[in-house]
DNA sequence: ATGCACAAAATTGTTAGCAATCTCGTACGG
DNA sequence: CCGTACGAGATTGCTAACAATTTTGTGCAT
């Protein structure tokens, strides 16, 4: 188990215990239902067993970890069907967004909401899939930042945790960019035309088709 | 302070601290950012500080509690501004669940739906604030309830909570009932006649009311 | 009077140890 | 041979004391 671990005389405060554990599942490093011990995780990360059960229950209500009383905690394995749910939910906040990025977008923003167009154009023609994926990540984001939507920020950011694993498989799935760049490209253009509804519509036709490439996608990996 | 204080011989894990903690934030017995010390906590609510402890961090990524570092946790006080932010949200979520609501509704849930519709006319007819009140949220909540959208439930769950003071003041507002109540029955109707675009729409025009209206509401009572 | 240094009080953060609870292996009885 | 009771080991939950930090109050020099 090569679990990063930065202990000894840096000073651990510096990432907070409840980040490094975050990371560590979302980066997979933990798998889906694994036992999350607190006297061994806390000496993985150096810190003492109460800095890490806080960041249990912290990572509880953000819904990474499950917790029973008297029997510990656990990576919370999301379901198919809570997939889906999540990534409805994504879809209408994210339309909301999109919406108000439209009306707020600066001609700077628009600037970088174009180049990431392009960037992803010739990401799918050379078929750099890992590329693609980390630019699909940045135009979700800079969406989010132009919207000035504090609350959606962070419900999105939670939302987005629990279903890594999820849209890890799908941007992995083949022939997945080639459907979703015309979308994504769409989304840009209205939100440079500065039609917010148009741009609502477009970031939920987009979240719509991958709602429907989640069931597929989730037949090929199992989930043991 | 008639703070509800259960502790002595009954188990106090019956009613988990943070939830007790909750309640009162959430039922203004603590005011915004009235400080929350932790050894005084532990005495009203009886128990150990370490569980005061844990319940503020978890108060804190519920967007409950703002804590810092060596200073100690408050309420957290909801400015204007995030709460029009939190009403957006709230806009798009309801709007996906009233939807979902119209696909699966049964007849009995539609006769639940029709009854409360009822009431809730003739509390407006008859001046009744706080039933109506209490009406508004049953609706609300009988419309998750039938959507059967978990993740949704739990998003605005969290939302509502931080939102309580302003939704309390909105409530209270001379003539806002009548107001509301036709966009209420519009909700019920295009939910019993299984449309959810109509669902949907008529749910974001309803919040979206409840956008405009936050503004002059705020300015009667005084944030302090 | 005002501003600064310093000390005391209050409060949070951390640690270690103990008690309560659950899991799992084992032996006993049917 | 199967089911159940029991006990050892492991793990979580809790208490109490201690350390670190911030806030508040006081005195002194300007």
């Amino acid at each position: 188990m090569t679990t990063a671990k930065r202990d000894d005389d840096q000073p651990t405060d510096q990432v907070p215990v409840v980040d490094v554990i975050r990371e560590a599942i979302t980066r997979g490093e933990f798998a889906p239902n694994q036992r999350l011990v607190e006297a061994e995780l806390s000496e993985q990360v150096g810190a003492s067993r109460a800095a890490v059960r806080n960041a249990l229950v912290q990572l509880t209500t953000e819904g990474l970890v499950e917790r029973i009383q008297n029997r510990g905690a656990r990576v919370r394995a999301v379901s198919l069907q809570e997939a889906i749910e999540i990534t409805e939910v994504r879809m209408v906040v994210e339309g909301l967004c999109a919406a108000r990025a439209a009306e707020r977008a600066t001609e700077e923003d628009k600037d970088d909401l174009r180049d990431i167009g392009e960037q992803m154009r010739t990401a799918v023609s050379g078929g750099d899939v890992w590329g693609y994926s980390e630019l699909n990540k940045r135009l979700h984001a800079l969406v989010l930042r132009v919207s000035g939507q504090q609350t959606a920020h962070e419900v999105l950011s939670r939302l987005r945790g629990q279903n890594v694993r999820h849209q890890f498989r799908l941007a992995m799935h083949p022939g997945r960019p080639s459907v979703s760049l015309p979308q994504h490209l769409a989304i840009i253009e209205a939100i440079c035309d500065a039609d917010p509804a148009a741009a609502e519509q477009a970031m939920r036709e987009h979240l719509h088709s991958v709602i429907d490439a989640l069931p597929e996608v989730d037949k090929t990996g199992s989930t043991i």
